[in-house]
RNA sequence: GCGCCUGUAGCUUAAUUGGAUAGAGCAUUGGACUACGAAUCCACAGGUUGGGGGUUCGAAUCCCUCCAGGCGCGCCA
C-alpha cells in the first residue's frame, strides 16, 4: 500500500492484486474486487474504494480519521514520529574517518553529516546507536606526518632537517606545529647539541592536535561521536599476535613469498589479501580484520559503515572478513557514498588534499553556514555524485532551500505571537498559554470537540495528511538507510503549508479559526521534530 | 583491460524499489501584499529518462550492447 504519484487517484493505492494475480491465478480485477470486498469494505476509515484496470485499488480516507490522527503530533508531542521497530537492537555506524594527517575536506562534511543525520533516525526507530570514528593513527601514514612535523617544528629552533619527499601540505602541518610549538615550546628536544628528539611524543602530541582540529570542525556542524577508536589500540597487549593466532587456527590464512596472506577470495572477494609484510610488518589489512572482530566482541547486531566512493574496492573484502568469522552476511552494511564536486559556476574546481588545495570544510562552514551545510548534505540519496555550487552558497539567502523549511517554521511562530497581541473572542490567555508552553490541552481538546469534522478545502485537508505521513518516513529512511527521505519531506511539509497559509485566514477580526490554528501549530510540531533529525535549528523568527 | 557508481527539463535533482499523465526547486515569462511575515503564493513554458535492442498487461527502474563521466583495482594507508 502506497500514496498514489498522482493525487487525483486518492489517498492511498494499492498493486496488491496485480502482484498476487499471478501467484494465485485470478485475473487481477477479479482479485481487486474480492479483495475491496473481503478486506477495505470492513475498515471503518475508508470513505470510498474505486478499481481501476488493470487491476489498481484505489481509495480514500475519512476527513476524520485524517484529523483525528493529528491527535498524535500533540500527544507525542517530541517523540510523534518515533516507533520501537529497534528497540532492543545494537547498531554501530562508522563514518567520516579521515585519516588525522590533514584537514577535512568538503566530502568529509558530507559523510559526517549523512552518518549523523542516518544515526538520528535509526535512534528514532528505537535502535541503540553508537557513532565510532576510526582514527588511522598507526602504520606509515602516521610517521610520515610525525616527520613533517618533526622538520618543521625543528625549524622553529633554527635547526634544519629535510622535509619528507611525499609529505604532507606544509600549510596544513604547520597549523599543527603552532600550536605544539605555542603548547609545549621546547620539550620534544631531548638534546639540542646532539640532536636529540622526543619521536615518539612528537608522533602522539601531533596526531591528537590534529584530531582535535578535526573535531573541532565536525562539531561546527553539530556531527559528534560517541567513540574515537583508535587504531592503535588494536596493536596494544597481544591483540595482534592472539588475532593472527586465532586466524591460523581456523586456516583462514596461508604463508607464500614470506608473507602472510588471507584467504578472502574463499569468502568472495576477488584476490587474497596480505596481513603480515615481508618485512615482518602488518599491513593495513591487519587493522581491518582485528577492527571488525573488535566490533563483533562488543556486541552489535549491526554494523554499517560509510565510505566514500574512493574506498568501495572494501566492499568484497569487508564482506570477507566478515563471512570468515562467522557474521551474517546482512549484519554488516557498507554504503557507499559517491564523492562531492566542487563547482563554481561552469567551472569544475579540481581538488588536492595532499597538496593542500581546494576548499576545507572548515572554509564551506565558515561560508555558507552550519544549517545550509546540514540541509544541502542530507538532501541527496547516497548514489548521487552531487556537485556543491559555490557560487550558488555564496548567495547564501535567497534561492537556498533551507529557508524555505525555516520560513514555514518561522511563519508559524509569529502566527503563535500574533495570537498574543490582538484580543480574540474565542481564544483566551489560558489558551494560549497552553500553546506557548507545548501543553496538548488546547489542542487535543479542539480535537476532540470536531467530531464531525470536514475539511473545508483541500489545502486543510493535504496539510493534514502530509502531517499524518511523518512516521512512515521515518521508518522508512531507516529501513532505505536514506536520510534525504526526511530532507524531501520537510519540503514538502513547507510546501504544503505555505500554501495552505496563503489560501486560509487563521487569524480575522477578532476570531481565530480554531481548526487551521490546530493545523499550524501541528506543522509547526512536526516541522520541529524533523530538522531536530537533519540536525537544523528551527527558528521562531527569521 | 576488469570491477563499482552514475547519466532524467538550460542547471541541481525526485520518482515510495516494476505501476497510472516522469514530479519539484533554481533560472526564464506573466500575475498576487491598506488581512495572520511576499525568504511566500498562483499561472505559463520547458522531457524520445545518453543511444539502440530485449523481457511483460506495464520499464527511468530488470537483462544485453554501445556511448559519456566519476572512482577503484599494491607485500600504500
Amino acid at each position: 500500500m502506497e500514496e498514489p504519484k498522482n493525487k487525483e487517484f486518492g489517498d492511498l493505492t494499492t498493486n496488491a492484486a496485480m502482484v498476487l494475480s499471478s501467484q494465485i491465478k485470478k485475473k487481477p480485477m477479479e482479485l481487486a474486487e474480492e479483495i475491496n470486498k473481503e478486506i477495505l469494505s470492513k475498515w471503518k476509515f475508508v470513505e470510498s474504494v474505486a478499481i481501476i484496470a488493470p487491476g489498481f485499488i484505489n481509495f480514500n480516507l475519512k476527513d476524520k480519521f485524517i484529523f483525528e490522527s493529528l491527535s498524535k503530533v500533540f500527544s507525542e508531542d517530541g517523540s510523534y514520529g518515533e516507533n520501537k521497530s529497534g528497540t532492543g537492537k545494537k547498531i554501530q555506524i562508522e563514518y567520516v574517518s579521515s585519516n588525522p594527517t590533514g584537514n577535512l575536506h568538503i566530502g568529509h562534511g558530507r559523510w559526517g553529516v549523512m552518518g549523523d543525520v542516518l544515526s538520528n533516525i535509526y535512534e528514532k526507530n528505537g535502535y541503540d546507536v553508537q557513532r565510532e570514528y576510526y582514527v588511522n593513527d598507526y602504520g606509515t601514514q602516521a610517521k610520515i606526518f610525525a616527520e613533517c612535523v618533526k622538520s618543521l617544528y625543528l625549524k622553529k629552533f633554527g635547526i634544519k632537517i629535510s622535509y619528507p619527499q611525499d609529505g604532507y601540505p606544509e600549510a596544513t602541518v604547520g597549523t599543527v606545529v603552532e600550536k605544539l610549538y605555542k603548547d609545549y615550546g621546547d620539550k620534544f628536544i631531548l638534546n639540542r647539541d646532539e640532536l636529540i628528539t622526543d619521536d615518539a611524543a612528537i608522533e602522539k602530541n601531533a596526531i591528537d592536535m590534529m584530531l582535535s582540529f578535526i573535531k573541532d570542525t565536525l562539531s561546527s556542524i553539530g556531527v559528534e561521536f560517541d567513540n574515537w577508536f583508535l587504531e592503535s589500540s588494536l596493536y596494544e597487549n597481544n591483540n595482534f599476535e592472539t588475532a593472527i593466532k586465532f586466524l591460523r587456527e581456523n586456516g583462514l590464512v596461508y604463508e607464500q613469498e614470506n608473507a602472510l596472506w588471507f584467504k578472502s577470495t574463499s569468502y568472495g572477494d576477488d584476490k587474497d589479501r596480505v596481513i603480515i609484510r615481508g618485512d615482518g610488518n602488518p599491513t593495513y589489512f591487519a587493522s581491518d580484520i582485528m577492527y571488525l572482530m573488535n566490533k563483533k566482541e562488543r556486541g552489535f547486531d549491526y554494523l554499517i559503515y560509510i565510505l566514500g566512493a574512493d574506498h568501495h574496492g572494501y566492499i568484497s573484502r569487508l564482506k570477507a572478513i566478515g563471512k570468515s568469522i562467522g557474521m551474517n552476511d546482512d549484519a554488516v552494511s557498507i554504503i557507499i557514498g559517491q564523492l562531492v564536486r566542487l563547482v563554481e559556476g561552469k567551472e569544475v574546481l579540481k581538488m588536492s588534499r595532499r597538496k593542500g588545495k581546494g576548499m576545507t570544510l572548515d572554509d564551506l562552514v565558515k561560508y555558507v553556514g552550519k544549517d545550509a551545510v546540514r540541509y544541502f548534505f542530507s538532501m541527496n540519496s547516497f548514489d548521487t555524485h552531487m556537485d556543491f555550487d559555490l557560487s550558488l552558497a555564496k548567495k547564501k539567502s535567497n534561492q537556498n532551500p533551507v529557508f524555505y523549511v525555516q520560513y514555514a517554521h518561522a511563519r508559524i511562530g509569529s502566527i503563535i505571537k500574533k495570537l498574543k497581541e490582538i484580543e480574540l473572542d474565542n481564544i483566551g490567555e489560558k489558551e494560549i498559554s497552553e500553546i506557548e508552553n507545548s501543553s496538548a490541552d488546547f489542542c487535543t481538546n479542539s480535537i476532540g470537540n470536531m467530531k464531525k469534522y470536514e475539511f473545508k478545502n483541500n489545502s486543510e485537508r493535504n496539510l493534514a495528511w502530509v502531517l499524518s505521513l511523518f512516521p512512515d518516513i521515518v521508518y522508512d529512511a531507516c529501513k532505505n538507510n536514506a536520510p534525504y527521505f526526511i530532507t524531501q519531506y520537510l519540503y514538502r511539509l513547507s510546501g504544503e503549508f505555505h500554501y495552505f497559509y496563503n489560501h486560509n485566514i487563521i487569524i480575522s477580526k477578532n476570531r481565530a479559526n480554531i481548526i487551521r490554528l490546530v493545523l499550524a501549530i501541528a506543522a509547526k510540531k512536526v516541522l520541529k521534530n524533523g530538522l531536530d533529525i537533519l540536525g537544523i535549528s528551527a527558528p521562531e523568527k527569521m
